[in-house]
DNA sequence: GTCAAATTAAGTCATACTTATTATCGAGGG
DNA sequence: CCCTCGATAATAAGTATGACTTAATTTGAC
């Protein structure tokens, strides 16, 4: 223990299901992102950081490692550590992205996440229109059930929205659009929050969807990738309305 | 030391710029990712990869540490540690695609990157004749003018591709957009040893990308994602063709 | 078949030593 | 006298060792 008494430290039963290397990745992570420790700038020395923590030097130096890993944090000898510019960070990694959203949420970010799936989505339904699998095609037109379901109050709307979307990027057979999973589900489990998506234009909502789906099913990649986009776009509306920010093509 | 020798171990000069931890991590993230390791499958104890790297057992834990952040491993206590299934790493990771590329290198990879781009630049060139500021459209005519000069001779036509389609990126604003450039940097290094874009088409192409340009400077949003949409079709075609695959929308 | 004990492998800690980098200070030259 | 260059010392990360803790799985006993 870095304090000479004798009774150890009381450690808090880890109060979610992180380690003690994982609560400190987790703490620097989001101090680093919101940005506590400015980009250039010198870091706490690893001895610092064992005081600040209570932890021994060699967790503190797996936390450094994994935030490095990430694109945080960068350790030179004698030099130290210092906080790296945010073009350097992964920003699609989902720890990154989760403390991005849990600092000050801001309706700028929704819209720059928007601004990707107008890009990712419409490509992704093309690709789907392409190349889908039987079980990938019955996901989707499953999750226009849902859609519809929610509607008469039978569903929930925004886990069958959600549940659209994702299963349009499998259906892309694209691991790397797959990866945008993460980012889409987050956008809109956050839009909700902030907008009246779910209250305003529900039922209209749902015929829209189940255009792209028919013609992902349809195979017909224009139309499904040009439906795709006007639906996105009608999100990314939504959303610069409501940041009182002019609309954009 | 593992082995009982009194002499140290003669360690290689590092070859590369990398710290023992590093060269660890770049030898099992790349064993990882050519699946010399299977998925679900156990990964060798921390005691095991001592021995096989001659390491001690602070390094080789932060290297496992260091992969778990990247999403190729998971490590419970008792149970070992596993390599995780593809869906989970983090692919956009600088460090996976690497090794994703290192290893053999398919032009269905090179088809799934072009897709991508399909959907991210398109989308960035609308955002740039949106907002991008003065000194980004003066690189991206900068880079459109060394494309011209490269037809002369008089520079180099790879570079100054690259570096147009790195600046529309930039000039998107959007950090997350921005992300892209290592893997269409990336992409466009490898395209030239697969296609011959290069050799073909190289006339057309400074003229199609200068079309893309004025759009974006004359602030013609719709123009210029229609265009970079094409210019990027053009390679993707390219690569369906080199791969012998049928082409797609 | 269930429960408890033993085993295993990761998690944590303390300490010592090594090495690269940079700051500092002194010597030499302008 | 000031500036530059180079040797030296201080610093913080890199590496190594060994011991102990904890949780999960296996094994064996009931």
């Amino acid at each position: 223990m870095p304090d000479g008494s004798t009774a150890p430290i009381e450690r808090p039963p880890s109060e979610d299901g992180l380690n003690l290397t994982g609560s400190i990745v987790a703490a620097l992570g989001h101090a680093i992102v919101t940005e506590s420790y400015k980009a250039g700038r010198p870091f706490p020395t690893e001895a610092a950081l064992c005081a600040q923590y209570g932890a021994s030097r060699p967790v503190v130096r797996e936390a450094v490692k994994m935030l490095t890993a990430k694109g945080l944090l960068f350790a030179r000898k004698r030099a130290g550590t210092v906080v790296q510019p945010e073009a350097n960070w992964n920003l699609l990694d989902p720890d990154v992205l989760k403390w991005m959203l849990e600092r000050a949420f801001s309706i700028e970010l929704l819209i720059d996440f928007t601004d990707i799936r107008m890009g990712i989505e419409p490509r992704a339904a093309v690709l789907a229109a392409h190349s889908a699998t039987g079980p990938q095609r019955r996901t989707i037109v499953e999750a226009i059930g849902r859609m519809m379901a929610a509607e008469r109050g039978e569903d929930d709307a925004l886990e069958a929205d959600i549940g659209f979307h994702v299963a349009v990027l499998a259906a892309s057979n694209n691991r790397f659009l797959r990866q945008f999973t993460d980012l889409v589900e987050t956008t809109l489990r956050f839009s909700i929050r902030r907008t009246n998506d779910y209250k305003g234009v529900p039922r209209a909502s749902a015929r829209e969807h189940k255009r792209v789906a028919d013609a992902i099913i349809a195979g017909d990649a224009d139309a499904a990738g040009a439906r795709m986009s006007e639906l996105i776009k009608g999100a990314l509306d939504l959303l610069l309305a409501a940041g009182r920010q002019p609309p954009r093509p």
